[in-house]
DNA sequence: TTGTACGCGTTATCAA
DNA sequence: TTGATAACGCGTACAA
């Protein structure tokens, strides 16, 4: 049986307020008298029951994250910052992993509000408006990152998709392309339409024509729907001499097809993809992308639900971040090519 | 404010006995009152506080899990497992990352205890030992997941990575090749000594010598530890015309070191992974792996603890677990070719 | 079938 | 500077 501040409180002859006042370095305790009940604590090996002290302060100093599955590549990165954060701060975090389920994603917000969660971060979900308000309803604060939904009604962080897919198209029409297309992917919200935004502007400043068929669009983001865009572009009778992906995971998706079709990348077509996750960088050709700041966005939505917590005013105005990160030139992309 | 059981006992004009009995399907509580407290409790929206709840009942339904961190390839997909299992049971998963930092850690089971989860589930860990040694002490079982220390004094789950290393040896000498060597990774425990030794084995079984000089390691397990440990290779007189890596990432390293020499794999060397982290489909070629069954490892891991959970006598045996995985022959490895 | 009274371990209020 | 007491929300032995 675990020990309690009644336990050390009989042992030092004082009363379990004196402890438990003691254990927090509260002002109004003696020194001495604080030491030597610090050092039966040690001794017998006390730890605090987080559980007991929730129940009295309404806060249980745990915030809960909420992803589509775990072993995302990209969320992966996301957690990471949350949780370094976090870990910083003594928090601890709970996640679960929705796999797109809307079931599964109210038992999720249900549990987490059982626990009594001091508030949740959701990563990308269609459906997180429906769920934000019914976590508002229980008074429990929630943190948004790169939400798909339109509206943005709380407090939310986001890249800056569309500056990204600009600089990327910029950077293809510096090496000199001019057919220049984009492989979306038809199931994601807003930031394919971001995306799509900051490439068709890009085109736009430079002169060059926005070519409704040169833009296509996949039915995810994995290397399967890459693919299946890709062998849709296949059929074009002029085809591209640069493509700008949705994600990395569809850029070597579309890589492979070109590939298998007997083309060359980046000498018969450029590619580059978005996110720079981990593996973009040992495909080959090792992947031209634009790099997300993925830590830095955990811990600045773990930071902001942190400042949401500490501000008193529960109404305060939804906070919103948008950070942006940067090219990173590799071997898929190339100087548009004669033949080209 | 949340609404309590008292706040519907009120209502109902019964006490908030009959409401904590009602709510939770008590045999002795009739059925039109159970109904009619269900019917308020869900029309105020009652949330029970589990919280509460686990003060009383000294369990909290909340597992600890520990990894080196999230976005770990290999452990990624292994937390996958392990939170499918316990979201079908009903329980909750704190995840921490220890980045290997040994006072991280400290502080991970610390704050895991002061929360009173009901368990800690540790995956890969050195120093797990000492740690363990803490939770007993606190009476927390723990569940390791491929842990490297060598001794196992709590229940655990393992894949058999001798068999693995074993199948892949043979697999290479049945594509002729008698000059097989081994990049470890000097930076792993059981692991590696686990690997290493099923290569062993079936080169001794084959009648085949093991070469001293054909078993290198790296100081890690990234690319970095294999492209390192490549290059001590290359340095060889005779070379090896197939090299079975400690894990993927390792292989992926040596195969850039390799074409970077100028050498072609498979041709002039077959390079096998092992863990088949999703990455390993997508890199050039794509890779020859053993396939470790991850989310299984962890269901495996989350059940044992389950059944910890429910067993009441607290001293039962340590329970052990070994799954195999299986090979996946891909373009990495290839016939033993006559320049070789 | 339902209710009373108490306890889980902690913090907060008020009084000494 | 310290202590007695109540409260947080829930579960349960015992009584009715």
């Amino acid at each position: 049986m675990a020990v309690t501040i009644k336990d050390i409180a009989e042992i030092a002859q004082v009363s379990h307020t004196t402890v438990s006042r003691a254990l927090r370095n509260h002002p109004a305790i003696a020194k001495e008298t604080a030491a030597r009940i610090q050092k039966i604590a040690d001794e017998l090996g006390y730890v605090p029951n987080t559980v007991a002290r929730g129940l009295k302060t309404r806060s249980s100093r745990v915030l809960g994250v909420i992803v589509r599955r775990i072993d995302d590549p990209f969320f992966g990165e996301v957690v990471d910052g949350i949780e370094e954060a976090l870990q910083a701060e003594g928090y601890s975090l709970f996640l679960a992993a929705s796999h797109r389920d809307p079931e599964r994603e109210k038992g999720i917000i249900r549990a987490m509000s059982e626990h009594r969660v001091d508030g949740v971060i959701i990563c990308s979900t269609q459906i997180g408006v429906e769920q934000v308000a019914q976590l508002q309803k229980f008074g429990v604060p929630a943190v948004l990152v790169n939400n798909q939904a339109r509206e943005t009604l709380t407090s939310s962080v986001f890249h800056d998709d569309e500056h990204g897919s600009y600089e990327m198209t910029r950077y293809l029409i510096g090496l000199g392309h001019t057919r220049i297309g984009y492989l979306g992917n038809a199931n994601a919200g807003k930031t394919n339409e971001d995306r799509l935004r900051g490439y068709q502007r890009a085109l736009a400043e430079a002169g060059l024509p926005v070519e409704e068929a040169f833009i296509k669009a996949g039915p995810n983001g994995l290397a399967e729907g890459g693919a299946l865009a890709m062998q849709d572009c296949l059929q074009l009778a002029q085809r591209p001499s640069a493509l700008l992906c949705y994600n990395d995971m569809m850029a070597i998706g579309a890589i492979q097809t070109l590939q298998t079709a007997g083309f060359r990348v980046p000498e018969d077509c450029s590619i580059a993809g978005f996110d720079n996750i981990s593996l973009s960088a040992y495909v080959t050709p090792p992947l031209t992308t634009f790099h997300q700041p993925k830590k830095e966005i955990g811990r600045e939505a773990a930071q902001m639900m942190l400042r949401r917590l500490q501000a008193q005013e529960k109404n305060a105005a939804p906070e919103i971040k948008l950070l942006r990160g940067k090219l990173i030139a590799r071997a898929s992309t190339a100087r548009v090519s004669n033949s080209n």
